[in-house]
DNA sequence: GATGATTTGTACGTATGTATA
DNA sequence: ATATACATACGTACAAATCAT
């Protein structure tokens, strides 16, 4: 039988409890396809083929069509005119431009929280360090990454820029999959946390220029990580 | 040069000629609608009805969509789920975030491009400031704007980093319905020139730091202009 | 607040373009 | 080189949501 008339379980009705479910198709595939790539489920390189996908997530090519039309243009994705899209695979040479952005970007990022975090923002920046130096000693590379995602994310915000917030979450998510390796040593781990430090400290203090200095150094640093890792192309 | 010319005829088969027309109609879309919004042919605000958009070009409502899906992720529109598009129209507040990103983005090209250039690239970015000298002294401000646009983007291409190129001309893409005023009067014309010249000097000279601070203080002088051109809002 | 009109969201069929034998 | 296979591009029909009255 075609699956069609899915059924779905018998809740059509509106349900305000659950998890706040997106409102059309397109847009939870969007995002679910979004995290996917991130999380480096869906390799770089990957086709993602309309029928394929729609089968995947019982829809119709329809909504697959404008969600992947969307993660193209956010760069997640690449397409070309009657060829399937493929997750997005950039040259070694773009991705070295990639992180040199990245790095200006965080740097302006964490010289704007210098001067205008609120006292709250630069209480809990501190506190994220401290818990960080804890995974530290602890030597949890898997959760220090998840915190060190919220690290920097509170700079970002702590910008007070929602423009600059957006542009630099979106070149984070599309640096993603190719950081995996990251912190798979702890030198690497404990390296980090000390230039973190140094970001934390400036932007306490409120100097803006140390604060910019001292994230581009860190920034820099993983992304000679990341090349060392991810050999020649 | 082709004799024949056979004035095209019911011609549906392939035609090689012709402009160089994209090969998609949703691609074709996006790049018509963007420019109307680039240029101001269409407001901020102004909502953009599938059926409508779909009859002005003769074209069902697919290719529209796409190409709205296209512009709203490019951030040139804004959608909510069941309601028309509309022109992107941001707050005063994220305008000013997305001016002062601008400044620092411009500022990074141009340390780049002082560093980065090439000979060629120098001569061309000297040949346009003279350009531009000239049409101060003619009076201009229609000229002047356009080969403005090339001066910049001379030197983001200077910077020889794609990726940057193209966050920022995406940026520069979403402000421009906003500081359309910006060559109105001959003194900003004249002070705008004076500005070029402190950046096309330190990039010249190879002077990274200075080139950002002078096109930092050039993109910030450009918002100022804005801001009393638009009132409060 | 309910109802009809309008507009968006999704499904599906067919045309068209690309790659491969 | 022509033909064949296959995936996308576009159009159309209908369902669902929003809005205007």
């Amino acid at each position: 039988m075609s699956t069609t008339t899915v059924t779905d379980s018998a809740d059509k009705t509106r349900r305000k409890t659950g998890p706040r479910k997106s409102a059309t198709r397109s847009e939870e595939l969007r995002l679910v396809i979004a995290d996917e790539i991130v999380q480096g489920r869906l390799s770089p390189g990957t086709p993602l083929e309309e029928l394929e996908v729609a089968r995947r997530f019982g829809v119709s090519r329809t909504p697959v069509r404008e969600a992947i039309r969307e993660l193209a243009a956010s760069g997640l994705v690449e397409t070309r005119p009657h060829r399937s899209a493929l997750v997005a695979l950039p040259s070694l040479d773009r991705l070295r431009g990639m992180f040199e952005v990245m790095a200006e970007l965080e740097a302006i990022c964490a010289g704007l929280a210098a001067v205008n975090m609120t006292g709250a923002e630069r209480r809990n920046l501190e506190a994220l360090h401290e818990t960080l130096g804890e995974l530290v000693r602890q030597g949890d590379p898997q959760r220090y990454h998840e915190v060190n995602e919220n690290f920097h994310s509170a700079i970002y915000h702590g910008s007070h820029n929602d423009y600059l917030t957006e542009i630099t979450l979106a070149t984070r998510a599309r640096l993603s999959p190719f950081r995996r390796a990251q912190f798979r040593t702890l030198g690497r781990l404990s390296l980090s946390h000390a230039e973190h430090d140094r970001v934390v400290t400036a932007i306490l203090r409120g100097e803006k220029t140390a604060a910019e200095a001292a994230m581009r150094g860190h920034i820099t640093v993983v992304e000679e990580t990341y090349e060392r890792y991810s050999g020649a192309r």
